[in-house]
DNA sequence: CTAGGGTTAG
């Protein structure tokens, strides 16, 4: 190499150069800082060696890849070189893929190093601008392109058909991928993976099942790309029980793995599940650090130890150098109530790190805001984030103002918010505002809001369901049952209401009116048993709460004993030893009267019980809500 | 001197 470099050398041989051109380029390599680059670049250029694609290929790459990369600087190298081989091309291109807004130029620069140069496109190239395709969502050149790689015989390499296949099953096309696999001659366990990976981005686990089953090996990647699949179409036990497969008879899980199995735990309630992974993780040896550690303190966040998440939280101290175990512990605090701790961790993020909030952050934040009715803290955060922390706010952030101030009573203002914000309200947070009529009782805006969903999106069974409760928790029965009716007609169906609880490592769920537990006959006798012990200490059904037009009061107790709340009590009280703590998982808002015989049942049997709904969590103790019944 | 697959948060 030397040799060939000496040949620019002689251009400038009445200068002495101060290093040799080996010298230079491992310099190269040992730059820290964009200064260094230039001085070295300024170097390249006193001895010609800018002129010789291999050191104009290593400074590009410095340039693109490092952390102080500099794209502009770069073209401006790239703009300057006479005529670049495939090297510097393939580099460029390559630069400009993760740019989102720029992806396209990677294609441009494709387009003109075949119109207007002598290079001829390598699988290098085809690799590198086929993933622009994809992260550019450009299909119709992406499949130009394709033909021009088959046109130069490259179907035969497995990067460029890797490649393809990815680049069809990020643009949505699943079933042109699998065309792509299935004609496919040279394929690997990356093309198995790529394609399973499909699968999964589609939503499809079945079809991802059935190559996962299908593949003639399968390492680390293929069963993480599973587990994390099942994790991500919310079908957690399939996604535990294929990672306590995978210990038994698959390759040991990594910090990904692990990741994903956690999410699974925290989303089940599983705290023995989480407890043991947990254990697992140290046992293995594995760094607790960064996601890994968000891992760990969201799903005990979630599984209702808050406390000790945030005990972990505190220990490892030097291994919060991102921002994920922040936003875990703030978004724990916020889900449990505890607003103003969330509040101090953010502080404390803020003075003691440079790790600057995000999105998520601040989601969090004015979640925990507005679960502790800090009306007044949420709008200085609100009005800070795009000021002082460059986080322009989105439709989520407007949601949780809607959420803090709606339920908070505001409701003109929450509706202000919506009217004046810079992003077309979506469904949700109109939700949210009706949800807050409900809370106020302002059936009047309700009707408006309710109208307003419905336009947009006739098939909103909440919206609908909302508002019938609503008419029917003023006893404006002919109303609710018109809505209803309208639903029924449709054939849209309502979420049903539906509790979990772990018990021994098993997840057992009730629904509403439950019969098909095997304890059923027991829990059913407890429950008349509880309900008239309640009653002794002053708990008096809410039937208010019955949403139902059911004329006998009778029934109405009846109905709400069957709540699924209570049934997945009274399985708890039944099979746990006195004095353990419950925890149970409801899909929806716990509903009021559960709420308040939940007061009565911590205080009567002496048990804490955590209840995580929809949106939150209780934690009863003796009598009281940690949610001071403010939710 | 340039290649490919998998994580989390409201």
């Amino acid at each position: 190499m030397d040799r060939c470099f000496s040949a620019f050398r002689t251009v400038n041989k009445f200068k002495k150069p101060l290093y040799s051109n080996n010298q230079l380029l491992t310099l190269l390599d040992t730059c820290k800082a964009i200064t260094q680059i230039k001085q070295i670049h300024a170097q390249l250029i006193t001895t010609s060696l800018i002129l010789h694609p291999i050191p104009t290929t290593k400074l590009l790459k410095l340039l693109t890849e490092s952390s102080f990369s500099s794209l502009t600087y770069a073209h401006l190298v790239f703009e300057q070189f006479p005529s670049p081989d495939i090297f510097i091309y393939n580099t460029m291109i390559k630069a400009y893929i993760p740019t989102a807004q720029f992806s396209s130029n990677s294609i441009v620069l494709f387009k003109s190093m075949v119109r207007d140069s002598a290079v001829v496109p390598n699988q290098y190239t085809f690799v590198f601008v086929l993933k622009a395709c994809s992260c550019g969502l450009r299909i119709s050149e992406g499949e130009q392109i394709c033909v021009h790689a088959i046109k130069l015989g490259l179907d035969g390499n497995v990067y460029v058909m890797n490649v393809i296949i990815k680049m069809y099953a990020d643009l949505g096309l699943i079933t042109l991928a699998r065309k792509v696999f299935d004609g496919s001659t040279s394929r690997d366990l990356y093309s198995w993976n790529s394609m399973i990976s499909g699968y999964v981005g589609a939503g499809d686990m079945c079809g991802a099942r059935e190559l996962f089953d299908e593949m003639p090996e399968r390492d680390v990647v293929s069963w993480s790309t599973m587990v994390a699949g099942y994790t991500q179409v919310s079908c957690f036990m399939e996604s535990i029980e294929l990672f306590h497969e995978m210990l038994q008879k698959g390759p040991p899980p990594n910090e990904f793995t692990l990741v994903s199995a956690l999410a699974a735990c925290a989303n089940l309630l599983a705290l023995d599940q989480g407890k043991w992974i947990h254990v697992y993780i140290k046992k293995e040896g594995f760094k607790i650090k960064d996601r890994l550690l968000a891992g760990l303190i969201d799903m005990y966040a979630k599984c209702g130890e808050i406390e000790f998440a945030h005990t972990i939280f505190k220990s490892l101290d030097s291994s919060k150098q991102t921002i994920w175990p922040w936003n875990s512990m703030i978004g724990g605090f916020a889900i449990h109530g505890r607003s103003q701790e969330a509040i101090n961790a953010f502080e404390q993020m803020r003075m003691t790190t440079c790790i600057a909030p995000n999105k998520v952050t601040f989601i969090s934040l004015l979640t925990a805001c507005s679960h502790g009715k800090l009306v007044a803290e949420g709008r200085q955060y609100f009005e800070s984030m795009a000021s002082s922390y460059g986080v322009d706010p989105e439709i989520e952030h407007y949601g949780c103002m809607v959420d803090l101030l709606g339920r908070a009573g505001f409701l003109k203002e929450a509706e202000d918010i919506i009217v004046a914000m810079p992003v077309p309200p979506d469904t949700i947070i109109w939700g949210a505002l009706l949800g807050a009529c409900r809370i106020h009782r302002d059936t009047e805006m309700a009707e408006r809001i309710g109208k307003v969903i419905r336009e947009s999106n006739p098939n909103n069974v909440g919206c609908s369901v909302l508002l019938a409760n609503m008419y029917s928790s003023r006893g404006r029965w002919t109303e609710a049952n018109l809505v209803r009716e309208k639903v029924d007609l449709s054939g849209m169906k309502k979420t049903p209401g539906c509790t979990s609880i772990e018990l021994n490592g098993m997840v057992h769920q009730f629904l509403v009116g439950d019969r098909s537990h095997p304890q059923t006959e027991q829990i059913y006798s407890f429950l008349d048993e509880m309900t008239a012990k309640l009653r002794i200490a002053g708990y008096v059904p809410e039937i208010g709460e019955v949403l139902l037009d059911i004329y006998d009061e009778e029934d109405k107790e009846t109905a709400l004993a069957r709540h699924s709340e209570k049934l997945a009590i009274a399985f708890g009280l039944i099979n746990t030893a006195p004095k353990t703590p419950i925890r149970i998982m409801k899909n929806l808002r716990v509903c009021g009267d559960c709420h308040e015989a939940t007061k009565f049942i911590s205080k009567v049997y002496d048990r804490e019980i955590i209840v995580r709904d929809r949106l939150r969590f209780h934690h009863f103790r003796d009598g009281i809500c940690s949610c001071k019944d403010y939710w």
